[in-house]
RNA sequence: GGGGCGUUAGCUCAGUCGGUAGAGCAGUUGGCUUUUAACCAAUUGGUCGUGCGUUCAAGUCGCACACGCCCCA
């Protein structure tokens, strides 16, 4: 029902004025029409017939679609496919039917039967034998020609920005298909899809701080997952060797250009295989991507260019730090007062009683990050800022683990994973060391997965990829917004 | 959390020095009826984000708030 105080404007009470006609005189949302024939299919098929050999044919057709055009007679529908032109001339119908054709709105949908044919300009159309409203619009349409721009407005009302903008339905048509080539990527390795909780009783598998929920039957505090690592690294120790989980995550945080709170995650574990085989697969997966999307090697994104042909830059965390902050004596990663010495020379904000690992993380953090631009491998990540990476054997300080930037932007987190149970326990310990000295980002203590762990985990590689910043990345956008159907808005304040 | 910018008709946008609000599209009425951002004529439409203040007078100046965008932490 309409609420009273609800002042419509004029537009809207003269196509609910329309409605209320229709509605007096027939079923006002008929559901019978049948659409045999869409717009796309239509033109490609008969747009290479000249005028005089569609006259021949005679071909009959039945589209229905969105009215976004009206020149006159000639009226342009838009259907799921794309749009074609419909020859609706008031004068060859019954003076009803002719009133009913005034009445048409740019937005409403209608059904059309008849045959098509070519204008004296060429384009090929559908002359109107019949036509039926199937659905009347009572909202105005945004400008024909500029659609809508307001960034706000796209993302509460999506479904306008869909009807009026054409590149933004693109951008979540290649999400789509990203989404299927992943799948399909996958599944050729013989890797297993699956699903693992996304309510948990304990979040594991980042530092990242959850959103709380609770389960009124079992009284039980119950957590949205920030990620589903700790779930699929049990299905490898059940003997799943090749799993990925494509779906959700949720982090209770800021948002940002790169950020919602509600996020999709690749996640995929490999049992035999170590980091380095998964940095050579995501070199291959980032090229598939970019010829099946873009029909190239080479992606634009903001203003650089990126070719997945070439193999990506690889470079650890204190390499990085010496190239992109000049740094020249290796001595100053050597203990916790040099790094500390560092960050503050650098200007670097950190916590005093942080670990050596951790200051030098927030060095690369915030100042190399976003230097990096071409596609780039960093490894060598610190063993206090990787709980669930595998130690590395030369150099117990570091792990064997990576991370990909591209465009100053983290898309993805891989390393082999660590399996010893006992080393797995005192990681856990140490990060509920760091709860209770006030991180709230830090990790609970999960005893069964250390259980799972003591059954055998193989030597395992497990890596996750952003696809949001993926999709970004491959649509060139600048917001995470643009390739979120239904972004996270703050609610719009009632003005009574 | 801090800073900057923005919010005017359904949409896209102007609005000068503070002086009673304008265009294009959409809409309405009529014409035209193989057009291509269709065209021609006439015409309707405004809590200027919200609130408070300064002023004879506020879309315009000040303060607060809301929402959005960008940058920084």
């Amino acid at each position: 029902m309409i609420e009273e105080n609800q002042d419509e404007n004029k537009l809207i009470a003269q196509r609910r004025e329309k409605l209320t006609a229709i509605r007096a005189k027939r079923v006002a949302f008929p559901n019978g029409f049948i659409k045999e024939d869409t717009s796309t299919d239509l033109i490609e098929k008969y747009e290479t017939k000249t005028k005089e050999e569609l006259e021949g044919l005679a071909v009959t057709a039945a589209i229905a679609g969105r009215i976004i055009r009206m020149r006159g007679p000639f009226v342009v529908l838009q259907d799921g496919s794309g749009q074609m032109q419909i020859y609706l001339n008031n004068k060859s119908y019954s003076d009803e039917q002719a009133e009913e054709i005034k009445a048409f709105d740019l937005g409403d949908i209608i059904g059309v039967h008849g045959e098509i044919f070519k204008t004296g300009k060429g384009e090929l159309t559908l002359r109107a034998g019949t036509f039926e409203l199937l659905t009347k619009s009572l909202r105005p349409l945004p400008d024909k020609h500029k659609g809508l721009t307001d960034t706000e407005m796209r993302y509460r009302q999506r479904y306008v920005d869909l009807i009026v903008n054409e590149e933004s339905r693109k951008i979540f048509q290649t999400r789509s298909r990203i989404m299927r080539l992943i799948r399909q990527y996958f599944e050729s390795l013989d890797f297993m899809e699956v699903e693992t909780p996304m309510m948990q009783v304990i979040p594991g598998g980042a530092t990242a701080r959850p959103f709380i929920t609770h389960h009124n039957a079992l009284d039980q505090e119950m957590y949205l997952r920030v990620a589903p690592e700790l779930f699929l690294k049990r299905l490898v120790v059940g003997g799943f060797e090749r799993v990925f989980e494509l779906n959700r995550n949720f982090r209770n945080e800021g948002l940002s250009t790169r950020h919602n709170p509600e996020f999709t995650m690749l996640e995929f574990y490999q049992a035999y295989a170590r980091y380095q085989d998964l940095m050579d697969l995501t070199e291959d997966l980032f090229r598939k991507i970019a010829i099946e999307i873009g029909g190239s090697s080479k992606v634009s994104f903001q203003g650089s260019e990126y070719d997945f042909a070439e193999p990506f830059a690889r470079l650890s965390v204190t390499d990085s730090i010496k190239k992109y902050c000049s740094v020249v004596d290796d001595a100053a990663f050597a203990s916790t007062e040099s790094v500390v010495a560092l960050a503050n020379s650098l200007d670097v904000h950190f916590d005093e009683n942080w670990s050596k690992g951790k200051v030098l993380m927030e060095i690369f953090d915030q100042k190399v990050e976003a230097q990096i631009d071409q596609p780039t491998f960093i490894t060598e990540y610190p063993i206090e800022v990787s709980p669930l990476a595998r130690r590395n054997e030369q150099n117990p300080e570091i792990t064997d683990r990576f991370e990909l930037i591209i465009g100053g932007r983290e898309l993805a987190n891989g390393f082999s994973e660590l399996n010893d149970p006992e080393d797995q326990a005192e990681r856990f310990k140490e990060q509920v060391a760091q709860k209770d000295s006030g991180d709230s980002e830090a990790m609970h203590f999960d005893h069964d997965y250390v259980t799972a762990l003591e059954y055998g985990m193989p030597p395992t590689a497990g890596e996750g990829i952003g696809i949001d910043r993926l999709v970004m990345l491959f649509t060139d956008s600048a917001s995470i917004k643009d390739v979120l159907l239904f972004p996270h808005m703050r609610v719009q304040q009632d003005p009574t």
